[in-house]
DNA sequence: CCATGCTTGAAACGTCCGTTCCGTTGAGGC
DNA sequence: GCCTCAACGGAACGGACGTTTCAAGCATGG
């Protein structure tokens, strides 16, 4: 029969014949796709169990695709952690010999990977906990958690405005449709908080919604990049994120980290405060189910 | 005891402290570091075959530097195979094992700034500079590019919204206000195209939209994080990017990251092609005004 | 509505693994 | 030359592993 000795080839046969696939089958041919590392080292049990099958489907599944057994699918996989070893040097260091002309979106890509990480190692040294813990007080205590970001700073409230339902939170995205931005906030009060989020150069409809907020005595949590920020001085709590740049472009990596970072806590926070509420799991440690 | 947890230490370990051990284990201490891998994936039975010595010999080894068996021994040298990006896999681990009452933020901050380092650090890895050219080519030569991101994915369909226009081309976000998204889209045609972006679970909605652009021959670009998306099967050219995640929520860092790349070159592509129009700045290398 | 064939879950099986135990070997001290 | 003790080889053990088997589930076609 068939059976690929390489895993390139055997990814290719696995998207092709998945069709092809009883329904278990299927799943793990997902997951070895998804997972690879996990079927080089796992035991037949324990990636069975990571995968949600028995572990007869894995001994089938090999043999479907054409191997011997489960320990035959099992060394592609292992010779691929092997062959593995000198990929990503090399490609580093093609890129950098190759022409300054930042014309190759590989090279662009490595750019602003590293400007992302650049701006998450940062973040790490200079976002105060006291802070954090502060603006996760504020929010953990509000009735509605409003959320304004135009412009650069848009997908960041609109992420929030996904993650926060998910975990039970009310929250109001303010998207300012129809310019009806002050009319979206026209119910914010003290129990509620707002999240106002803005960069250089500051959108000021977000800082005048922000003032709104401070006028019906909201409390507001403000996402900026600078003390100087007009949104420093409105804001109760203000948390510095300075992003790398790449050319012309800044990443955005800190920003979102931090918007998980306080959605989740407040989360959690609320959990443990509200919630006497039997054992309750905790929100990072629960299962592999959906990812937020 | 001692029993250093990454092999560089281990491997520092055995040159220092080869010349105190005995015969046997020398031999041993020898092989382990001339063949990593064959300690990483062999049996106790084929390693010791192969270094001409007992099985027990090996556990003997083992518990003389300081681990508990064979078995504690060899994790060291999977791990080491295991993280080709050194850190992160590992350190996200032990930051997952540790109290589960992540009750911190500081600490929560600090693990999604690991998965967002990590799904960087594997993106650079993963993503075919082929596939990117392929990409970059079909939304350069598009009259409108369409944009279509729902739930998690929104996001950062709206942040290329937001830089296409910037970089003078033509887009449209395709946000589904008022379910309108079909009609949003009722225009597209063959010399337009869609950039599709959806992560497990696939929204419905998104692969409609997909497949309706494909209904009217409009090249699509995919942004998923496997081969079996269907939106993998839809597009014309489709880009993979698997994203680390830290309990119940993933990064998005790396799409983040693809994203700007796919927008800053297809920018630059279009100023390449279209412009013998004097000796033009491109646009990573222009100054430090406003950021995007 | 039943018969058929494939898919699936669960348990049983036999093997091979890592580990432990014990007898033998060889070198150094008295 | 004998005693002591660490080092070593080899066999035996218990457990975990991959694999096989079998019966139940399920949809399909007659």
């Amino acid at each position: 029969m068939e059976a690929p000795r390489d895993f390139d080839a055997l990814k290719l046969l696995l998207v092709s014949r998945r069709a092809d696939l009883p329904r278990r089958l299927q799943q793990v041919a997902e997951f070895a796709v998804a997972h690879p590392d996990e079927l080089a080292f796992g035991t037949a049990a324990s990636i069975a169990e990571l995968a949600s099958v028995q572990p007869s489907t894995l001994v089938r599944f090999a043999k479907a695709v054409g191997y011997s057994g489960f320990s035959d699918l099992q060394s592609v996989f292992r010779h691929r952690l092997r062959d593995r070893w000198p990929d990503y040097g090399e490609r580093l260091r093609t890129l950098h010999d190759a022409q300054p002309a930042a014309e190759d979106p590989a090279r662009l890509m490595f750019g602003f990977a590293e400007a992302a990480s650049a701006s998450l190692q940062r973040m790490r040294q200079t976002v105060a906990s006291e802070d954090l813990d502060a603006a996760v007080a504020i929010l953990a205590g509000a009735e509605t958690i409003y959320l304004v970001g135009m412009r650069r700073a848009f997908p960041v409230a609109a992420y929030l405005a996904y993650a926060l339902p998910k975990l039970g939170i009310r929250s109001l995205l303010i998207d300012n449709v129809a310019h009806l931005g002050a009319d979206q906030l026209a119910h914010v009060g003290p129990r509620d908080a707002l999240v106002a989020i803005s960069f250089s150069p500051y959108t000021p409809t977000t800082v005048e919604l922000a003032a709104a907020a401070v006028a019906r005595h909201a409390p507001v949590v403000a996402l900026t990049d600078s003390p100087f920020s007009p949104l420093a001085e409105l804001a109760t709590v203000w948390l510095e994120v300075i992003e790398a740049d790449f050319g012309a472009f800044r990443s955005m990596a800190a920003t979102f980290c931090l918007a998980m970072t306080l959605a989740v806590a407040v989360g959690e926070r609320r959990s443990a405060d509200g919630a006497a509420s039997a054992a309750r799991q905790s929100t990072v440690d629960q299962g592999v189910g959906t990812k937020l």
